[in-house]
RNA sequence: CGCGGGAUAGAGCAGCCUGGUAGCUCGUUUGGCUCAUAACCAAAAGGUCGUUGGUUCAAAUCCAACUCCCGCAACCA
């Protein structure tokens, strides 16, 4: 049995879980089920970042100590999970003490690709923060929120030298030994990487407080690359323990706008470490509403509860999996939300376990031995990562059975007395939509756990309430 | 001239590499069936395959130019 490890990016808890961090989660989830499904031992990793301080002075503007504040939030992200039904294992909170000392330890491992030295650029003093020559330029070197004028300041920071990594990083990208998908984003990064510029790691306590401190270093505060990004690794217990029977991982889930610091970033780190780089990088793309980027301006934003509630989890899954490609932006709207659901779950799904667990019923079929077997076509895609490939591809067997029931009439049978031959057709049938519901178990865990029930029962009967009722 | 991707039926996409009657899913219309959630099955309508030119007996497919759309372009957790 080979050992499989999975990451999802973790969420800042500076805001309400959204879409996005759902589309990271499903994709994992599905992998992580169909990993199992082949025999797999699978380790699956989610969390929250909990340090900076956007989420230091969001808490004390409401009033309450940072900690409680985190707390809070990263619950949030807890129970939203739950909702989602992730199969994950392992749940990791920036802010866990074992974490902060682990990243200390990183730290002082990577010291040799670490420098300090002046950051200069236009500072804001009522946001707190540098802004870049671009965006003071926009703004015609006043900060619109604050009407002021942006200030020539400079900083120490701490650097890791990417240029350390740049020829490695490169080499396993090109021969895909960390292979990112979809292929036109790994020809993005390797441009990108061509003039990637070393990456400012730490911020002066003055600057930033609520984070982990650099070793040996009391002015300093991590800044969240090293922080964030190894929480993959001291979730598994790194430094303190041997983690290669997990590590690399086999694949980590993630949305395009972070694409590059895991692509690059987080391999400089990782062969800095001396450790593996993950061997996939599956990158999903923006889920838009009715063709336009979501956003709180707008006033557009989709909230995934409120998806949830209309038809339950299943009707998510189904929706954000099978309709959303898994690579590219895809949109989401409320009819064809719907649509998906009244006419191709309730109609070709549910409505054939209802029909055919009543012809069952009628003529008294037992329970059917789940059958096994391999489908090599199915596998492909989805050890290819091409979920919402591989979902059309299992429902065209739903809608081959919906078909086979007309064109055997097994009703027909039933009435013409052909009672042997009934038999056969009938277990036949039930047999083929268990083959089916198998393939779909890792994007329906719910409505396919009730289908394998129902006809693997003794005696076969229709569920109580349809599996997909329509009002 | 930054790099890259795309333009095919109302919507979303496949086909292009290896030219030869244009295909899938959803939607629409009609017919059939009755086991079933007014569900299911079948058939039909609907496209001069972005534009122009070239190569060829033959171009969605190869070549060139053009138009339009989109992704990426360093502190975005």
């Amino acid at each position: 049995m080979s050992k499989t490890y999975l990451c999802t990016a973790i969420p800042y808890v500076n805001g309400n879980p959204h879409i996005g961090h759902a589309m990271d989660y499903l994709l994992a989830d599905v992998y992580a089920r169909f990993c199992r499904m082949m025999g797999d031992e699978v380790r699956f990793q989610v969390g929250t970042d909990e340090h900076g301080n956007k989420v230091f002075s969001t808490a004390q503007k409401n009033g309450v100590s940072v900690d409680d504040y985190v707390q809070m939030n990263s619950d949030k992200f807890r129970k939203f999970i739950k909702q989602l039904d992730i199969s994950y294992t392992d749940f990791i909170r920036t802010t866990d003490p074992e974490h902060v000392r682990r990243c200390q330890e990183i730290w002082k491992r990577l010291e040799n690709h670490i420098y300090s030295a002046e950051y200069e650029g236009w500072y804001c003093e009522g946001c707190e923060r540098f802004v870049t020559a671009k965006e003071c330029e926009e703004n015609h070197g006043v900060c619109p929120d604050h009407q002021k004028p942006y200030q020539q300041l400079s900083e120490r920071n701490y650097y890791l030298r990417i240029a350390d990594f740049k020829d490695k990083i490169r080499d396993q990208i090109e021969k895909d030994t960390m292979q990112i998908l979809p292929e036109f984003r790994k020809q993005e990064v390797l441009q990108l990487l061509a003039d990637a510029p070393d990456i400012s790691i730490s911020r002066p306590r003055g600057q930033l407080s609520w984070g982990v401190p650099v070793p040996g270093d009391d002015d300093q505060i991590m800044y969240v690359w090293i922080d964030a990004l190894s929480n993959y690794i001291t979730v598994l217990g790194y430094p303190d323990q041997d983690i290669s029977t997990y590590w690399p991982a086999q694949a980590q889930f993630i949305g395009k706008d972070i694409l590059r610091f895991h692509a690059i970033t987080w391999p400089a780190i990782l062969l800095g470490l001396g450790l593996p780089l993950p061997k996939h990088l599956v990158t999903h793309g923006y889920i838009l509403a009715d063709g336009q980027k979501m956003s709180k301006s707008i006033g557009n934003v989709v909230d995934p509860i409120e998806v949830l509630d209309k038809h339950g989890l299943d009707a998510f899954r189904y929706y954000f999996l099978r309709h959303v490609d898994t690579f590219t932006d895809a949109d989401f709207t409320w009819e064809k939300f719907e649509n998906a659901y009244n006419n191709e779950l309730a109609n070709d799904l549910g409505n054939l376990v209802q029909r055919l667990a009543t012809l069952c019923k009628k003529n008294g079929i037992r329970g059917v031995i789940n059958p096994t077997g391999e489908d090599k076509k199915y596998i492909k895609l989805m050890q290819n990562f091409e979920f919402s490939r591989a979902f059309d591809y299992a429902w065209t067997k739903v809608q081959a059975l919906n078909k086979s029931i007309d064109e055997q009439k097994p009703w027909e049978l039933a009435k013409t007395g052909e009672t042997e031959r009934l038999h056969q057709v009938l277990e036949k049938l039930a047999c083929d939509l268990l083959v089916a519901n198998q393939l779909l178990t890792p994007f329906l865990p719910t409505a396919t756990e009730k289908i394998h029930s129902i006809f693997t029962a003794p005696d076969i009967a229709p569920p109580e309430t349809p599996l997909f009722p329509k009002n």
